[in-house]
DNA sequence: AGCCAGTTCCC
DNA sequence: CGGGAACTGGC
């Protein structure tokens, strides 16, 4: 049995995982709140200055198992939800031994891992220390942290424990479980508020980066669907092809995962937490921070520009794939730009027409829509964002009778997709080499064919950088 | 005139 | 498919 408590970044708190771990769903209006809020008690005390574990009760301690009595019943069975500890640290004192999940630990100083009442084979969703680094405790290998920051000594990142995808599988199959035994009107009970007048108080003065936090705990929520790519796009190797470029030309490639860089992989994306059908959509945006819609478009190979209507690559998802969409038949197509204004004014009437509004396209509008573009390709021109693109996936759930619902979550950002032409950040690719080694005085060894040499492309050119060097260059 | 990025062509 | 090369208009 595993009891989780997850803290989310909207300040609620699920309960489902903590349901998981009785026999049965409790009834809407029972113990549900008690054991929500492990901090909370019937005084109100938040849970600031006492601490049940602690020898010394003048400390300025908050530890979730406190409350006026010092009593942790109320906590379960000494699950941690949240622990955090400014000088000491809660473990460290003769608490019983912690045999549960732990949503979040935060202690100003010694690492509670290190201790012998913090059991082992438990998972760490999150773990602040100023020490030392949980994640270099010597657990087995199904024991997950998932999130540690703040360790002054050593990487988390460095050690096997550390683990997100252990930690995201865990929380799945329990998800999965809850799903399939959830009754009828348990919804309101997974999302209970928290106490406000605590949650700000800890996030900023012991956490580090909000930010952080809020990316951690919405990957590890198991109410809130999320998408989450497999598969991420080559960064190179993808060159965009202009429409006028009839024919076609490859897809675009997901980075090798497998190991056999032979054999192809595509970009994939899962959403996760929703059941049974749903829709993932993917589109381009720029690669700066406005994640604004790209001059460029995500088309299928058999892309036919006659046909006039454009719409972004869908993929439907069922359980049968695993709720995962491979998106194997896309590619980047670049649109003229003279063509594109015409695109613009093209999509600007769809977009109004959805919104049943009468669409009317005087001169004026027509400047406007032009103006816009040109401002557009000037922007991306500043970071060279015509070579560069980010996929963008979204979820929309699907009716039977397969209309699209509303969205399921905020969209996900791919990693960069560079333009295998770009001189500017293309990679410096070896097209042909020679020998690897030739006398230096040169000559006496020479025969056919044996000149080291290094021919290269995509060398950066331009400005006055430039050190004059041709597009095909020899380095020795 | 020469260069360059954008564009088109073609093997 | 995957790649080189040629054309083009602006600077």
């Amino acid at each position: 049995m595993i009891n989780i408590y997850i803290f989310t970044d909207s300040r609620r708190l699920s309960t489902s995982c903590l349901f998981h771990t009785m026999s049965q769903w409790p009834s809407p209006g029972s113990h549900a709140q008690a054991y929500a809020n492990p901090r909370s008690n019937e005084s109100g005390d938040t849970g600031f200055g006492s601490n049940p574990g602690s020898n010394n009760p003048t400390q300025d301690r908050f530890s979730p198992m406190s409350n006026t009595s010092g009593d942790s019943s109320s906590v379960g069975d000494y699950a941690m939800w949240n622990q955090v500890t400014v000088p000491g640290n809660a473990v460290s004192n003769s608490f019983p031994a912690v045999s549960s999940a732990v949503a979040y630990i935060s202690t100003g100083h010694s690492d509670p891992a290190s201790y012998e009442n913090f059991g082992a084979n438990i998972p760490v969703a999150h773990a602040v220390t100023g020490q030392s680094n949980p994640a270099s405790m010597s657990w087995s290998p199904d024991t997950a942290v998932s999130y540690t920051t703040n360790t002054e000594t050593s990487n988390p990142a460095s050690y096997g424990n550390f683990n997100l995808e252990t930690l995201n599988d865990l929380m799945a199959t329990i998800r999965d479980e809850e799903f399939a035994s959830a009754p009828e009107g348990t919804d309101t009970l997974m999302h209970l508020e928290m106490p406000i007048n605590v949650t700000p108080n800890f996030l900023g003065s012991q956490v580090g980066s909000n930010s952080q936090m809020t990316v951690v705990m919405q990957s590890a929520s198991p109410m809130q669907p999320y998408l989450k790519i497999l598969r991420q796009p080559q960064r190179n190797g993808h060159r965009f092809r202009y429409t006028s470029e009839r024919g076609s030309h490859g897809t675009l490639e997901a980075d090798r995962m497998s190991g056999d860089q032979k054999k192809k992989e595509y970009v994939s994306v899962k959403l996760v937490g929703y059941r049974p059908r749903a829709k993932i959509v993917a589109s381009l945006v720029t690669n700066d921070s406005q994640r604004e819609s790209h001059i460029h478009r995500l088309v299928p190979k058999k892309f036919d520009l006659s046909a006039n209507e454009w719409s972004h690559p869908e993929i439907q998802v069922n359980m049968a794939c695993d709720m995962t969409a491979t998106f194997n038949d896309i590619a980047v197509a670049v649109f003229p730009q003279k063509m594109l204004t015409d695109m613009h004014i093209k999509e600007h009437i769809c977009a109004e027409k959805r919104k049943s509004r009468s669409v009317s396209i005087n001169p004026a509008v027509r400047r406007k829509l032009d103006e816009e573009l040109k401002s557009k390709i000037k922007r991306l021109k500043k970071f060279d964002g015509q070579h560069i693109v980010v996929l963008k996936f979204e979820a929309y759930s699907l009716n039977e009778d397969g209309l699209t619902g509303p969205q399921l979550c905020s969209p996900v950002f791919s990693s960069e997709v560079i333009n295998q032409r770009s001189t500017q950040n293309g990679e410096l690719r070896i097209y042909k080499i020679g020998k690897s080694a030739e006398s230096c005085q040169g000559g006496q060894s020479r025969e056919n064919d044996t000149e080291m040499l290094m021919f290269t492309s995509k060398v950066k050119k331009g400005g006055k950088k430039c050190i004059g060097l041709p597009v095909n260059v020899c380095y020795l």
